[in-house]
DNA sequence: CCGCGACCTGAAAGCAAGCTGAAGGCGACA
DNA sequence: TGTCGCCTTCAGCTTGCTTTCAGGTCGCGG
């Protein structure tokens, strides 16, 4: 699992880094809020650990903002306060778990697999898929990218589609070719490349971060990085 | 009404037993998960009572079931508890309502009757569909949009039922095909376009807002945007 | 009980728009 | 410097929209 930290106190930090890293995660720490919201927004994770008191901009915030921006990784939210009013604000601002401090690392994990859990049920009924800030919506056949909706036509949706359900995966012209066209023989000609293109200009024109990468010679990679 | 209480503890099965009978409802006592779980399954029920602590099958455990398979009777929890944790858990697993032990008969009575009045106004406004200014009336066969009344032929009534009771979705052709005209085949004619026509001409002609939208090589939406 | 007419439905045809894929020139990466 | 990939243009074709027409059904009246 990876897993996008954001917590002030380098001492939590790093005890959080090194018990998650040692069962098996991969983990990703911000020490601040504005570094934090960056990563959640641009980076993938499957969860996400939040302090609620941080400097600069609040746990509480991040929560919001992100869940404004329909991206919907869990979110575990630490506290130093333990107060019931508290753990209501949190839940209320779209948090899925609460832990006070101090924890044990046992429980970190606990809850981060009942969290894992409870999405991949949700995931059971996938109407919907996600990557960062871009998402597409199956049941309503509508796309959207850091909150404005996109126009697709059919073959562009249908590529979206398969490039995000092999998601950081690279897809060769052939699966392509194979599963968006149904063609089992090669066109000879440029197709790919054209509706790759049609699609670069919708999804990641003016925006900060690409997500269609193209590895030369093999195929594309929908993703970060 | 017909409640099916699922305790273990037989002195509060049986408060409850005498409590809610004397109150004049039917009262079915499990005294174990497994056994609530196929009474909830197998009996009808106006409302469930259900212990948070269960030996076998958990509170939480049944009630997730329950909605799981579509059954939506409302349930009010019980704990012993009373941490917030434990309601938050309690009513994101599909508890309509929270007691915390002990409590009163009069409590009970209280918030199952809140229950069942809760239910009874879900009920009523089944009977009504509406999107933005259209609303469609079941029972009087009745459509409005922007407050006036529109006259449809049957199956354009029908039509616009099923793309209302999926609004906002897209609705494909072969979903059209099947539950608003009965086929299972390809008619191989264009009598769905040919209804839609009429359909937009009646309830979209000379309207500011369209809220029939063609998603084309896939089938229609109803919504707005 | 039969016949007429209004109305509803679904088939067909013509039309318009939108989508797709082929080709060519340009740019980038190795 | 050569190869691979990108982008634009354009023509053809698919898809969907609208109108028209004919068959069928229901209800009413003779």
């Amino acid at each position: 699992m990876r897993v996008l930290v954001i917590e002030d106190d380098p001492e939590v930090a790093q005890f959080l880094q090194r018990g998650l890293t040692a069962a098996g995660h991969e983990v990703t720490v911000a020490l601040d809020g504005k570094r934090g919201l960056l990563l959640a927004t641009t980076a993938v994770h499957d969860a996400l650990i939040v302090d609620r008191m941080l400097p600069g901009v609040d746990g509480l915030t991040i929560i919001r903002t992100l869940r404004a921006s329909q991206i919907m990784q869990p979110v575990l939210i630490l506290s130093a306060v333990g107060e019931l009013d508290d753990r209501v604000d949190g839940l209320r601002a779209g948090g899925d778990d609460y832990l006070v401090k101090p924890f044990a690392l046992a429980e970190v994990l606990a809850r981060l697999d009942a969290l894992a859990r409870r999405v991949r049920d949700r995931a059971d009924t996938t109407t919907t898929l996600a990557l960062a800030d871009l998402q597409l919506d199956l049941l309503r056949h509508e796309v959207r990218r850091a909150g404005r909706t996109i126009d697709l036509q059919p073959r562009e949706f249908q590529l979206l589609e398969f490039l995000m359900r092999h998601a950081r995966q690279v897809v060769t012209r052939t699966m392509l070719l194979e599963h968006v066209w149904g063609y089992h023989f090669d066109p000879q000609t440029n197709v790919i490349d054209v509706h790759i293109s049609r699609l670069r200009a919708k999804i990641d024109r003016d925006q900060p971060v690409p997500l269609i990468h193209t590895i030369r010679g093999v195929g594309y990679r929908l993703g970060l990085g």
